[in-house]
DNA sequence: TTATTATATTTCCATATAGTAATATAGGAA
DNA sequence: TTCCTATATTACTATATGGAAATATAATAA
């Protein structure tokens, strides 16, 4: 129950959905979540942190960036169904598809 | 996105997932919930009043009582999967199970 | 009508959450 | 080493949430 209750709370919130639509398209570092997203650094790494405590998403260190990539979904069959079925849910969802047509310009050369 | 967010939020709290697990097996009234759950009256006809919101509950008045039921899911396809597959995810949480097993004492009969 | 009962709403309190700003940490470059 | 940059953590603020207690509403009974 708890580990069902801290992937729900982790998908209650809009700029964690949006991460996770992001990374269904590419992997992304945090300073180009900012950027994608417009809160601060300091909100982006705090969503990362809840996403991940929720096996979401993973991460992977590359130098001075880290990058961050969809969870497979092998942690519960909760987060499997989620992370499966958000790949076509909120698809039509307006700002998703904004933010989904302008996420190819969030790009770390530009940014970081 | 709202109302997918408004989904989640709604699910994430043990005490309407609880009130989720119960009304799979039998339609409840809310004292019948509050002599399972252990809270007061209003918080339960609170929790409820987010569960309706979200579309994952219905409720038909019956004279005093308001019998509360699970939704079909027609309202949308995340209410679909979730109210689906939650009738076997946490089947096996010790806290759910706990209170399915005691479900059948909880009686209108014996308790309003 | 008045009384009773089941549920809903309001009020208030304690804790949780999302945000920013400031600071700390870590890895690479000079 | 020192400097710079990307990310994480801390401190703090404002709002959201879950709970109990008190009150209001609605339906039935007397």
């Amino acid at each position: 129950m708890r580990d069902f209750i801290r992937v729900m709370k982790a998908l209650s919130d809009p700029n964690r959905i949006k991460i996770i639509k992001m990374l269904q398209h590419k992997t992304m570092c945090v300073c180009e979540m900012q950027s994608a997203l417009q809160i601060s650094q300091p909100a982006v790494s705090k969503h990362l942190k809840l996403l991940e405590d929720a096996a979401l998403v993973g991460s992977r260190k590359d130098g001075l960036w880290v990058n961050y990539h969809l969870a497979d979904g092998s942690s519960s069959p909760y987060v499997a169904n989620i992370l499966g079925n958000l790949k076509h849910w909120l698809e039509d969802d307006q700002q998703i598809a904004a933010l989904l047509e302008k996420l190819p310009t969030f790009r770390r050369e530009d940014i970081c």
